[in-house]
DNA sequence: GCGTGTCACTGACGCGCGTCACTAGCCCGC
DNA sequence: GCGGGCTAGTGACGCGCGTCAGTGACACGC
């Protein structure tokens, strides 16, 4: 729709100048606040209003070039399936990143082994965060581009350990507690039918299996469970044909934890009764279900500190302020009906 | 600040010069397959494996300072509430710009009238995409700076009048088509209780109206549903008490669809049998509750091509494959078993 | 022999900016 | 009168690249 015309040759830091009656280089002082260099009120001000009358943006890639620096960070967000709450992840970062003073973007991967090159080519950020597995040699190439490469990864294959999997491990720990602190002795796993949250899904598992074993429980009974009602029911009868039978369930996601609702409900059987289920990230239509379902939240304003608090260390900055002990609880549980 | 220690030194074009043993120009024609320019083959090896060897990335800040242009599409995400199919239609927008040699990223904007400066300041896209109202005094300092704005907004207060638009109402129509076809005279609209979405809700219920209109039926009744089982159920109770009774209602989106059922759940009603519901956007679980909910499916991809036209014409391609006219369906139904 | 044309390649400029090194002007102490 | 220190400001360089306007070498026609 509404054409830009013609571009009309670009407002410089030049233009600010001779309509300031000064240097471009005391704009360009001006403008950045140069420390140790004085500059009178006076011509401060004629090179601010000149600046605004002329509505002088300075161009990012003359700055990046210059300085060799740009203060944009590109987070590479694989294929995974839909989440709820990848724009509430995204804003997090977002302002995390700000308090910082950089700019975060995300690029939406298409495919899992997509060649990353063109991307930070036309971006030509300071640094990259990988939220899964990327080949080795893309990561050298960026580096060697001059790129700090942040592989915040969950799967534990990457270059560098997770850091990230404490979170989900405290994800797991809360389900877990939560069941036992009601009285469970026996606990299921519903583990997703998507391959690709492995990611995801095995630290949780850590969790639940940690909080059992330091209760003394036996670890918990692990089943996969497609989003199918019938084949979800099969598997419902598995847990409850035990001995002794499992009476809850952590799933690995709201989704998955619908699933087991659904297959209990085929064999006229309801939570928390028959079982208890508990799910992950508070899908806006878990509370709207009969029954409600009792689920965890990520805080994922801490997550994203953390992984600033990753950036800002590979970026080369000193004073980051401590990389670690975070006081919140990374997740918290909400209570509803089935459990 | 202190320097950093130079980081490893980048790689340019200079440094494959000298090791293929050519002036650097001809890197750069080699390079960038100059069309008038006959480069033997010989040399062409020569400068690709020199490339290769060093691991030679072009610098995107120098090549957009030189050319003046970029090949980057910003996309501005508002402080939407979750979505459920965000990280698809950023998937989405992100192929279908690659098919025009261009890198779309996202910036989610973490408040309404966020200033967008810094953003574009950083980080100098060819184009940037708006998808909701901005100040049309930002949208003018981007454009001074080069920079082509595309309002695709689904608010109609917005500068340009969202053609964004027509895909909402023809989801609207889908819903309303759809209980027609099966025999409903009578229409409710359960509008959402979070306005941030009235962009999207309006061009929706429009839709609704045009269906009925078009088969001479009164218009849809509209309330407002909140994400409340008690309040939905005085809602439902409103709608079934008109004279005559609703008995169908299309949702703003599954969420809202979904407080409809827990309404009639509390007022020991069902669907579709005292009312009929159809939602918007297939959230996964909602395939998964008893009963299984009716919904509608955007075409994403078709949606994407649509914004990347857009922009292609705002960046002065000739060319442009025809502005609108989609074959396809923008919008289908999925039929389950709350209508 | 000279003009014309092609091939293969290169020198140099400019994109807009940050920044170093430097100067012109002034006041001060001696 | 002169060196020294300060203020206010500027000239020029380089970041890495795309690209125009060449240049030298050679073949060809007449």
């Amino acid at each position: 729709m509404s054409q830009t015309p013609r571009p009309p040759r670009r407002v410089t830091a030049m233009d600010v100048a001779a309509r300031a009656g000064v240097s471009r280089t005391t704009v360009s002082y001006v403008l950045n606040d140069r420390p140790h260099q004085a500059i009178p009120e006076g011509t401060r001000r004629r090179v601010l209003d000149a600046a605004a009358e002329l509505g002088y943006a300075p161009s990012a890639a003359a700055r990046t070039l210059a300085t060799g620096r740009s203060s944009l960070v590109l987070g590479v967000i694989p294929d995974w399936p839909v989440s709820t709450n990848l724009g509430e992840a995204m804003r997090a970062l977002t302002r995390a990143f700000a308090t910082e003073g950089l700019v975060y973007l995300s690029h939406t991967a298409t495919a899992a082994e997509e060649d990353l090159a063109p991307l930070w080519g036309t971006v030509s950020p300071a640094a990259t965060i990988l939220f899964d597995h990327v080949p080795p040699e893309q990561v050298d190439r960026m580096r060697a581009a001059g790129i700090a490469v942040v592989v915040a990864s969950w799967s534990s294959e990457a270059s560098v350990p997770g850091t990230m999997d404490r979170w989900d491990e405290e994800v797991g720990r809360a389900q877990a507690e939560h069941l036992i602190s009601v009285g469970h002795q026996r606990l299921g796993y519903a583990w997703s039918d998507d391959e690709r949250v492995v990611g995801f899904a095995r630290p949780r598992l850590a969790g639940v299996r940690a909080a059992c074993a330091a209760h003394g429980l036996a670890p918990p009974l692990v089943h996969t469970v497609p989003a199918d009602a019938a084949r979800a029911g099969d598997v419902v009868r598995r847990w409850r044909g035990e001995a002794p039978p499992v009476t809850a369930v952590c799933a690995y996601n709201d989704e998955t934890a619908h699933a087991v609702l659904a297959g209990l409900r085929l064999l006229g059987l309801a939570a928390p009764a028959d079982l208890a289920v508990v799910g992950v990230d508070d899908n806006p239509v878990s509370a709207l279900q009969d029954p409600s379902l009792t689920t965890v939240r990520h805080d994922l304003d801490a997550l994203a500190r953390q992984v600033v608090g990753l950036v800002v260390g590979a970026l080369g900055e000193q004073a980051s302020p401590g990389p670690s002990v975070e006081d919140r609880t990374p997740a918290h549980l909400i209570r509803r009906s089935t459990t």
